[in-house]
RNA sequence: CGGGCUGUAGCGCAGGGGCUAGCGCGCUCGGUUCGGGACCGAGAGGUCGGCGGUUCAAAUCCGCCCAGCCCGACCA
């Protein structure tokens, strides 16, 4: 018998922690905050950075690599940005067996080492926009690390672009936040919330950031994705200038946008269940499993039967036959289910008789005969349709616990009780921000992208001046 | 980094100064099974988290350290 997993009632962050290792995702590495990605963890990873790789080449973008070491003089260039990280560095003091004259930064983001690269390779309009994405891990000497949310090393992508002017460098910002929602929502079936972060919350370093907020099914808020508008102030720090069309210099405008593995743990936390992890069939690395059922008598028969609808369906679908003679069915139902692949067929003798199969649905738990004969389109279906349920099904969950406030009072009493996102009236001021966030520890995950006058008679939650904006107040990862 | 809990076989745990350190699951071999985590038989597997101390004797008592989890502060 496998270890339990922990229902998610008894202890949600126990149930989070068991899915990822028993799904086999991942497992602790030797060095603190540092984790394994496993084969299962991994295959999920690739299928996501394949995807997303495609949104960004489509939009114009291509791949570089830059070194893992940066200057340590480079980070000090921009003073947000050095403010901003310095608590989490790790830095390289030695090298070949002697101290180095500069110590060497190991990146927790490239923004310095890319800009010192990008003075190099712009000099005119011509040059712009330049549109680099690279995919590399990262280091972030964090306090308190969790599997795949949080973890010292992680891997991501960091989208690094300049342009000419500073409205194309915003709309390439919200270009990219886009992006970033549709694949959330269209491959990883997790509705996410999108808009700008406060100046608190913000990119060290940024003019604005832009955000993709999912709500986990412990109501609490996960970021998964941020696009930042930077200004001219890494250009500035850098000295990156072009000459314009009408021949006057002036610096470039960038931005930057980054997604990482954190994803996978939104995924986890979005759909899976006490059973185990519940995978979107769109990025499911194996889409099908084919589960035989004999006797001894049958054995030859089914696993024939089996092996020719393996064949038949490995074209079209990623499929796998378990025909594995040291374990039972009912093992077998319950690992793949722990692993979260979204169909499973049965095939017994009683099956093949009839000429159908046993289709079991991973979301819903559905059990469904289907003839062999249209097998192949129902899978399509079925899988189509999984898709969408996990979609609505944490569309419907978001929609449920997200609750418009307007009266304090009402605000402390939601996040203290249920929780979930807050729409409440806020005057835009830091300092009430912060007191609510002392107060409650929720913090405004993001704020409407434009302002569209749904605050316009309304009065601040905390302190009741005017309200500018109707922020996304949460409790947070 | 503060508060709490926990480290004994791969995993989950019991034992709590004395002679050969156990149990369940898993693992190996042989056989019987197989429609929701099968069963029988025979095996393998441990410097009891690490270092130091007390003692005739330490998994057990004491000190320090390390690791993991939970709750905070910091963050993708």
């Amino acid at each position: 018998m496998a270890e339990k997993i922990t229902p998610r009632s008894e202890n949600y962050s126990q149930w989070y922690i068991d899915i990822v290792l028993q799904a086999k995702l991942a497992d602790y590495a030797p060095v603190k905050g540092c984790m394994v990605i496993r084969p299962n963890g991994y295959a999920l990873w690739e299928k996501m950075r394949d995807v997303l790789d495609g949104m960004f080449k489509e939009t114009g973008h291509k791949n570089a690599y830059f070194p893992l070491l940066i200057p340590d003089s480079f980070l000090k260039r921009e003073a947000e940005h050095v403010e901003g990280f310095s608590p989490e560095l790790a830095v390289v003091t030695y090298g070949g067996g002697e101290e180095l004259d500069e110590p060497l930064i190991i990146r927790p983001t490239s923004e310095t080492i890319i800009w010192s690269m990008y003075k190099k390779w712009i000099q005119s309009y011509r040059d712009l926009p330049l549109l680099i994405n690279q995919w590399a891990n990262v280091v972030r000497w964090e306090k308190r690390t969790r599997l795949f949310l949080r973890t010292t090393e992680f891997l991501w992508q960091e989208g690094h672009t300049a342009h000419e002017t500073a409205d194309e460098a915003q709309e390439e910002t919200l270009k990219m936040l886009f992006v970033y929602k549709k694949f959330a929502e269209e491959y990883m079936a997790i509705p996410v919330l999108a808009g700008e972060k406060t100046e608190n919350e913000k990119f060290a370093g940024a003019v604005k950031t832009y955000t993709i907020e999912a709500m986990m099914q412990d109501r609490k808020a996960l970021q998964a994705g941020t696009s930042h508008n930077l200004g001219q102030n890494f250009a500035k720090a850098f000295d990156v200038t072009f000459q314009t069309k009408d021949g006057t210099l002036d610096y470039v405008w960038a931005t930057s946008w980054g997604v990482s593995t954190r994803l996978i743990g939104a995924l986890i936390m979005t759909h899976s269940d006490d059973k185990g992890l519940i995978l979107p069939p769109r990025l499911a690395p194996t889409e099908v499993v084919i589960i035989p059922i004999y006797k001894n008598k049958t054995k030859a028969t089914v696993l024939e039967y089996c092996n020719r609808l393996y064949q038949s369906l490995r074209g079209k679908y990623s499929v796998v036959l378990d025909d594995d003679d040291q374990n039972t069915p009912g093992w077998k139902f319950s690992e793949w289910e722990l692993q979260g692949i979204p169909l499973r067929i049965e095939v017994g003798p009683r099956d093949i008789e009839k000429e159908e199969v046993i289709l079991a649905r991973r979301d819903t738990g559905e059990k469904i005969s289907v003839p062999s004969k249209s097998l192949e389109q129902r899978i399509g279906e079925i899988l189509e349709d999984i898709q969408n349920n996990l979609f609505k099904r944490a569309a419907t969950f978001k929609q449920e616990n997200t609750h418009g406030i307007e009266a304090y009072e009402d605000f402390k009493r939601i996040i203290d009780s249920d929780g979930g996102f807050i729409q409440a009236p806020w005057c835009g001021s830091s300092e009430c921000e912060l007191r609510i966030k002392e107060e409650t520890k929720a913090t405004i995950r993001a704020i409407p992208i434009s302002n569209n006058g749904d605050a316009n008679g309304k009065k601040c939650l905390y302190c009741g001046e005017d309200a500018k904006f109707i922020a996304t107040f949460a409790k947070s990862y």
